[in-house]
DNA sequence: TATAGACCTTCCAGTAACTAGAAGGTCAAG
DNA sequence: CTTGACCTTCTAGTTACTGGAAGGTCTATA
C-alpha cells in the first residue's frame, strides 16, 4: 500500500472528485465550509487530497444520497473519525432520517392522489373550462395543507 | 355583492393573509416578485387587497401545496386570468408535475430500502463498530444515486 | 389626550447546498 | 513555445422564503 499511498496522497481536485463521483465545484465547496479539507497545498497552490480525504468524500456523497444534510454529514464524519465508537448515535441519526423519509412519502402520496383526481376531471380540451384551476381557487382547508415553515414547528 | 365588494376590496395584508392561509411575509414576498400584487395602497402606504387578489393568493397557496414552483404558479395564474381557455395547457402542466412526483416517490422508496437495510445491520451498541459508516465509505455506483440540484423538489 | 400594543412599512441579511462565470495562474504534450 | 486542460480566487445567482431592525400608523382604553 506504500506505492498506493504515495500516489494517492497527491490527488488534485479534479482526480479526487472524479474518484469520489462529485463535481469539482462541490468538492471545493466542501473544502470552503470545512467539511472535507484537503491534506495540503502544492507549491503552486493546488489542493492536494489523500486517500483518507477521498474516503471522506465518498462517505459524504453516499450520506447525502441518503438525504442527510451537510450538517448531519459533519456530525457523522466526526463520529467516523472517532472510529467505531458511538454506534448508538449513528443509528439514532439514521432512524430519525428514516422517519422523515416515511413522512415525506406520505405527503407525496396524498399530493399525488389529489392532483391526479383533479387532473382526471379536466377534459384537456382547448375550449373547455379547466377544473384544475377552479379547484385551486377554493378556500384553504378544503385541500391538502400547505407545508410552510411554521407548519413544521407547530404541528 | 356590492357590500361584500366594498368590504373585501380594502383588505390589509394581515387580513388577506389570514384569509388565504399564508404568512404575511410570504404575501409581501409574492407582491415583491410580482406574483400577486395588491390592488393599491392606502394613504399611509398600506397594501390593499381585493377579492380577486384573495382568490389568487388562495390559488397560489393550493398550487404550491401541490408542489408547483412559483414560476409554474405564475404560468398557471396567467392561464387563470385568461379564464377558461387553455384547459389543455393546464392539464399538461399538471400531468408533468404528476410524473415528477412519481419519480420522487421512487427515489424515496429506494432510499428508504437502503437506509433501513444498513440501519438494521447496526447493533446500536455503544462499543461496537457501526456498519452504517463503513457502508457509506464505499466507492460510488454501489449505492443509490446522488440527488443533485437538478432533482425534483426538496427533501 | 396620552399611550400601549397591534399592526403596517422598508431594507438588509440569512438559509441550503451548491452552481455559473470571469479573470487569471500552472502544467504537460507536441 | 504554444495550446488546451487543469487549477486558483472571487463574485453573484439560485429557490422560496424567513427573521429582524428601525420606524410609521391605527385603535382602544385610562
Amino acid at each position: 500500500m506504500s506505492d498506493n499511498e504515495n500516489a494517492l496522497s497527491r490527488l488534485t481536485i479534479g482526480k479526487v472528485s472524479t474518484m469520489a463521483g462529485l463535481p469539482t465545484k462541490t468538492v471545493r465547496y466542501y473544502a470552503d465550509i470545512g467539511l472535507v479539507v484537503p491534506r495540503g497545498r502544492s507549491d503552486s497552490g493546488y489542493r492536494e487530497y489523500g486517500h483518507e480525504e477521498l474516503q471522506k468524500l465518498r462517505f459524504v456523497r453516499s450520506a447525502r444520497s441518503f438525504g442527510f444534510s451537510v450538517d448531519a454529514c459533519r456530525e457523522l464524519l466526526s463520529l467516523y473519525e472517532d472510529n467505531g465508537r458511538a454506534s448508538r448515535e449513528v443509528k439514532d441519526i439514521a432512524l430519525q432520517r428514516l422517519q422523515e423519509i416515511e413522512q415525506k412519502m406520505q405527503e407525496l402520496k396524498s399530493l399525488h392522489r389529489e392532483l391526479s383526481r383533479v387532473a382526471q376531471l379536466c377534459p384537456g380540451d382547448d375550449a373547455a373550462d379547466c377544473p384544475i384551476l377552479s379547484t385551486f381557487a377554493q378556500s384553504p382547508g378544503e385541500l391538502a395543507r400547505i407545508p410552510t415553515g411554521s407548519d413544521v414547528g407547530s404541528l
